[in-house]
DNA sequence: AGACATGTTGCTCA
DNA sequence: ATGAGCAACATGTC
């Protein structure tokens, strides 16, 4: 389910819901998928007792930082969700991960299960005294220090950040200059956290069809594409900030008609800019949804 | 019943 | 070696 600004939303969900209180009983659904690779033990042994100091969201991924340095990394797949609920709360089918504190339950749950839950140790104490002796301060260390886990360093740069220019749009989509367009904002690599509607709402902001091999853009063209990741993102991140919710904005009174993201499932949907009827086919091996009018092959 | 779903990965083939 | 395309993963919903 969760691009960009859903996976901050549920960051933000879980991280409010708690003031920084122990956990004082984690569940663990220790057979199921997501927590592939993961030792349940261990992860166990790092949390509980361990309080939520701060978190993070990067792409599609989220970061939590527990007293003691241990961090918690949650991708939440097609259909992942973070919820928060009672302290009583009982874990339900899809629910793999449950973090309970003396007033809340903080419920990971993936019914598809494409989701993943990852996780690090913390320091050796000897070592964390060593940083705090240096006039580091933990959270400091957690989040800048040698010990952030390789598969929280090795996400892209962010859009919104200052290496994602406009030449490092030109020279990725030189290199994948055959692919369609629609299958290159799909790559995480040098789009963090664009996922299918995002890329659909890019195109179409501007005015490119998701057909368009990335190497035939001329140099206008891919700073127009530059351009409206940027936008996408920010405007996605407004609207979750001003209590949007969770997508899917169909439903969802804030997106305003300029976006194509209302209508993009809508039965005999059209262009909110053209009035033109909608077309939809798959590329890049996802269901793609254009307006021909103002996106030319 | 059958198609389809906001994602990633690992395989095959060029 | 590099890149493009596609099946597979697992379950729910329309």
């Amino acid at each position: 389910m969760p691009e960009l600004a859903e996976v901050e939303f549920f960051r933000r969900r879980w991280q409010e819901a708690v003031p920084p209180s122990t956990v004082l009983r984690m569940l663990v659904h220790e057979r199921a998928r997501p927590l592939r690779g993961v030792d349940p033990a261990a992860l166990h042994r790092a949390i509980v007792g361990s309080r939520l100091v701060s978190s993070e969201a990067a792409a599609k991924q989220m970061a939590f930082h527990f007293s003691g340095g241990a961090w918690l990394g949650l991708h939440l797949g097609m259909s992942g969700e973070l919820r928060v609920a009672a302290a009583d709360y009982v874990p339900g089918r899809h629910d793999h991960l449950v973090l309970f504190t003396s007033r809340r339950a903080l419920v990971y749950t993936d019914p598809r299960m494409f989701g993943r839950i990852q996780f690090q140790a913390p320091p050796p104490a000897s070592l964390a005294a060593r940083e705090l002796r240096r006039g580091e301060s933990r959270a400091d260390a957690r989040r800048f220090g040698p010990q952030a886990p390789e598969w929280w360093t090795k996400i892209a740069p962010p859009i919104l950040g200052p290496e994602f220019t406009v030449a490092a749009v030109a020279a990725f989509l030189k290199r994948r200059a055959r692919a369609p367009l629609k299958a290159v904002l799909l790559m995480q690599e040098r789009f963090p956290g664009i996922g299918n509607w995002m890329a659909d709402e890019i195109l179409w902001r501007a005015a490119l069809h998701p057909r368009r091999p990335a190497g035939s853009l001329r140099p206008a063209e891919a700073q127009a594409l530059w351009r409206e990741c940027r936008q996408v993102c920010r405007l996605a991140l407004r609207v979750m900030g001003g209590n949007g919710g969770p997508l899917p904005p169909s439903h969802n009174a804030l997106i305003p008609n300029t976006w194509l993201f209302p209508h993009r499932w809508e039965a005999g949907g059209r262009c909110p800019r053209t009035g033109v009827a909608l077309r939809r086919a798959t590329i890049g091996g996802r269901t793609t949804c254009w307006s021909p009018a103002r996106q030319k092959p």
